[in-house]
Formats: structure tokens, sequence, C-alpha cells
DNA sequence: ATGAAAGCGCTAACAG
DNA sequence: CTGTTAGCGCTTTCAT
């Protein structure tokens, strides 16, 4: 690989002067000096070393993502945002995922760090505040996304799931809907799970619908939990005609629950799910979700961390939240009983 | 942000030695220094700047990859895979996405290269092939995934196409199917889309039924036109009593147009998919489809890249094809007609 | 056993 | 206008 020495020797000229045509300081350069060395960049096809530049300048252009679980679709979609805000920009991205473990978010933050990645987006299991709390006294670059926290005065873009949540348990007792169960991951800090639940809970106090907590089931998100939960709640006394799931698995899971105890959906009970994709309205039946702006979550979070890269001083967060929205399927029955 | 220097300075020795503990170079050294460099390095929460190691050592532990489209469900579980690979063996990873076009492939690949990453990545739209020959002759490592090309002797991870395909068509065969159509995208010089029509090809070939250039079905990528082939099939006055679709969105395509003439899958027409999620089960049908290993892809690529980066020499380049499986459900039905 | 010094490839202040 | 010089933070000879 040649470097821009090399380009100095073949044009017969400093590297200073190289490197100056190359960063467009050229103003008070002589014409024949300048074709000089675009000649010999050409002729060696000299590419200047990024990692050279970024010991110099201190920033190597570059963000980094973790997130939870990189082959959720969903979170394909974000990246897919973040992608193209980082493209136009001139920005590379450098990926890793945690697994929702906070000691591979831990080691991911600190090995990106070191790679001296100019800023971060994350996805945070919610877990390692201490050091988050050390980035921020260090002013280092960073957002949040999709996750939100309250002690933390940071950048942040999420979606506003009380409204997704409420809104579609309002549809169900739109449609007459009294016993509306709902499955969900196991709270822990992580604001999503707990804006759902709130928004369930909402929807139902403000029709009077008393919160039933056998209607409310915490499901693991390993092994197929969410079926186990279905057939719970369909095999209770007095079942719900409407579930409620928070979460892309946990629809498919119910399905298959619901299916596996022989009865039917939206005949036998309603199904409202969370996320959409292009096969949701394929499924059977196709199912009505509250679906999230994934591909505008990843490109804002990526312009906001731009922005916030690019001033030196403190400014006050900005919290970006995202509507989510309903999209009526035909999952979903008046109460047959 | 400490730096070595720092850390010299404060332990009251030379960086050399600093540099030698935290290589573990330190066979000849006496206890005490060496710890009083690790307490300066603890006190100082020094962490080394991968940016100035890696100009020194000519090596930034990282890889890349370039994707045709990241937001495409067998890329982000591939991805999984070369994720868990890389992390296993201390590597970072930036991602970038080409989004088949050969212009922003050739400008990622510069990219990346400037960004002197250790090795590429590439599931390439196999227009950049002088590039590819250029990288070849630099013996810069790369490995190509999931598309396969005769002319570039390289490290390569495919999965038999062919066999996917004939398997299918010949199960649709098996249950009495003559008129088979099948939809796929331009097959432009990409092997897999090559491939799964040569096995479709060989298995009604092998079966002595003739081939009908009106049942084979070239779709555009954009636009709806899968939906729009599928009607044009079954107006046909001899119309197919089944379609192999040869890609994810095609399926799901087929699935709509069907439905939006009032047929039926698999009643009046049978379908046999490609690609496999958690949620081709629970479609409406349920999808038989050929499930590709692609996490196993994502692995293999990157193992074998790993590998080919530590050898120095010209190595002869490894193929490795990995096998479909096929999942068989219920949208396939003996012909009614 | 340890330190001094050179140098990876680049940019930018300074000098002229 | 252009070249010289001094680093960026690290590793690695080469001395001692």
């Amino acid at each position: 690989m040649a470097t821009i020495n090399d380009v100095a020797k073949r044009a017969g000229v400093s590297k200073s002067s190289v490197s100056r045509v190359l960063n467009g300081n050229f103003e008070y350069m002589s014409e024949e000096m300048k074709n000089k060395i675009l000649k010999a960049v050409e002729e060696l096809n000299y590419r200047p070393n990024s990692v050279a530049q970024s010991l110099k300048k201190k920033s190597t252009q570059t963000i980094g993502i973790i997130i939870s679980d990189i082959s959720n679709p969903f979170w394909s979609e974000v990246l897919k945002g973040v992608q193209y805000e980082c493209t136009r920009s001139g920005y590379g991205l450098m990926v890793s995922s945690s697994g929702e473990d906070a000691k591979v978010e831990l080691e991911n933050i600190i090995t990106l760090k070191n790679k001296q990645v100019d800023g971060l987006i994350i996805n945070t299991t919610g877990r390692n505040m201490d050091l988050f709390n050390q980035l921020e006294d260090e002013m280092y670059s960073f957002v949040f996304l999709d996750r939100f926290n309250d002690d933390l005065k940071t950048d942040t873009v999420i979606v506003n799931n009380i409204l997704g949540a409420k809104q579609s348990v309002q549809y169900l007792i739109d449609q007459g809907h009294k016993r509306i169960a709902t499955l969900l991951y196991p709270v822990e800090n992580k604001s999503p799970r707990i804006d759902r639940l709130e928004g369930y809970k909402q929807a139902l106090s403000e029709n009077n619908i008393p919160i039933d907590e056998d209607l409310i089931k915490i499901c693991s998100q390993k092994s197929e939990s969410g079926i186990k939960a279905t057939k719970a709640l369909l095999s209770l006394p007095n079942r719900p005609t409407a579930i409620f799931s928070t979460n892309t698995l946990l629809n498919l899971e119910v399905l298959r629950g619901v299916r596996e105890v022989g009865l039917n959906v939206p005949k036998d009970v309603s199904l409202f799910g969370y996320d959409d994709y292009p096969w949701v309205p394929l499924l059977d039946p196709p199912l009505s979700t509250v679906a999230q702006p994934a591909y505008q979550m990843g490109a804002k979070a990526t312009a906001l961390l731009i922005n916030r890269m690019k001033r030196k001083r403190k400014t006050k967060p900005r919290i970006v939240q995202l509507d989510p929205e309903l999209k009526i399927r035909s999952s979903c029955l008046p109460p047959s009983i």
C-alpha cells in the first residue's frame, strides 16, 4: 500500500503539500504543484490510511451500536436506518450485540471505546448505569435507543409504548371485551415493558374494568413459555376473551398455544399483537398489531448522536418520542361468550 | 483518557515497560516493577488506545462485512453467526450494506479497506470482479458469502441451491404435480438464482416433464411484481397446479396473489417456498419451505476469513458448501384437477 | 531486567 | 506558497 510519503517522493514535493491537496487546503497552491500531486496520487492509486488519520485527528469517523438481539427483525430494520444515516454523513459503523447480558454489554462498550469510536448508540440492558454516568462525565457521546432511563439525562429515542398498548387494549374494549389478558417478558427495569403494561392497565382503568392479576402473564424469554402461559390462560374457569401480546415472538407463541388447545383466533379468543412485518398480514389469521417505526428510530438516533458529537459543550439531553401505529386486521372479533 | 505515558510517569518507569506488562512480556521483569505498573494501570483505569496499536501493528483486529440487504431477516441471522465468531476470536465487526448496487459495493470496499479492516466478508453483487482480482493480487483477505463466482479462486461459503430447489420440486412431483411454475428474481450472474432455477429444471427433466417457459416467471425486486406474476400464472388457460417460489418475499407475494384471485393454497394450487423462520409455520397455510443454515453460514465464513488472515502465504481457496433442509408443512396437496 | 529511541502514516503549526 | 518539524499513542529493536 502506498503511503503519503510515496506520493510526496513521486511528485517531488513534501508530504505536507500532499496532505493539503487531499484535504482541500489548496487555495494558495500553484496549479502546477496541485496537478503534479494529483497525478502521483492517481498513478499510485493512493488512499489515505484512516488509522493514521484517526490517531492524529483523534476521531475515527466511526460510531458503534450495541443491540440486545441482532437477529431480531425489529433490530435489523433499526440497523437499516442507522446504516443509512451513517453513510449519509460519512461515518462507519461497528455493530455488536449484548444478548441482554449486562456483562457482555459492559465489555462491548469498553471494546468499542478502546477502538475509539466517536459515539455509541445503545439499546441498554439498563444495568450498567454507573458506567453510563461515567461516560456522561467524560462527555463521551452516546444515545439510548428504545429503552429509556429515568435517572440518566442523556439523548434518547423511544416510541410511545404506553400509547401503543393503551390504544390496542382500548380497541379490544371497544369490541366489547372485558376479560383481556396480556403476555409480557419480565419487566426488569426496561421501559418498553413497563410502559406496555402501564398502557394496558390504563386502558382498563379508564373503562372501569378491574385489573385481574391472573390475566397478566410474565413469560420467560427462553423456552416456549408463551405457549404454556396461553394454555394456562385458556384453561381458566373464567377464561379471557381477548389477549394482548406485547412482543413478536409472544404473538407467535399465543397463536400456537391457542391452536394447541383446539381453539381458534379470533372466533374463540381475540389477539392483538406487537410489531408489524410484511408477513403479519399473511398469518392465520391476519394479525392486528401495533407497528413501530423501526427504521426511523435508527435513523433518528444516529442523527441525534452525530449532532451531539459535533458540539463540544454540554447541551441538555433531547428525548425524541415517536408514535406507534395500529394496524387493524382480522384477529379480533367481539367476544363470543 | 490516560495514555501509556501517564501510566509510565505515575509508576515511575519507562513506557516500554508498561507496554511489556500489558502485552504479557514480563518473563524477565521483577515482580516489584510489574506490580507498580499494574497498580498505576488500575488507578488510572488505563486502556490502550486501539488506534495507536493498529497503526503500529498494522492490524486493526476488525473485519468488515458487506451484505446486500441488511433488513432481510436471512441476513440478520447470518450476521448473528458472524458476530458470534468475531467475539469469540476477539475481532470487531464493521457492517455496511450495498443494496445490490455495484457502485455502492465498490465504495464500501474502499472505505473499509481505508479503515484498514483486516479482512472482508462479501455477499457480492457479482459485478466488481476486477477489484476482487486486484485484492487477490494484493493478498488482501476476503471471503465470498452466499454467492459464488466461478472466475475467482477465493474462499467461499455457499449453500447447495441446486439441491434445495431440486428436492422441493421433486417433492411436488411426488405429490403428482406436472405443471409446476417457479418465481425468481432476475438471474443476473448471481449463483443462488442461477442454481435454484437449475435445480428446478433438473427435477423436471429427470422426471421427463417438459420445461414450459411460460411457467418460469422472472419478477422485479421492486413493486409487488410477484403478485402480478402469480395472477398471470393463474389466469393461464392451462394453469399450474403448483408453484415453487425461490425467495421469502416472493413466498408472501404468491400467497397474496393467489388470495386476490379468490383461489386457495393448497386446495387450488400448491406452494413450496424458500427460507424458513419461526413465523412460517403460522402462516395461512403453514408453508413448506427450504431452510438455509443462515447462522452457520455466517459463522463459517468468519472462521474461514480469520483462518486465512492468519496465514501469510497464498493457500488454495476453500469452498464450503452447506446443505439446505426441507421443511414439510401443509401448503402442498396433490393436484385437484 | 529496563530504558532510549525510532517509527507506524498522517496532520498542522510554524517558519520562511 | 511550500517545506520542516513535531507529535498523535503505541510497540519494538537496540543498547546497557
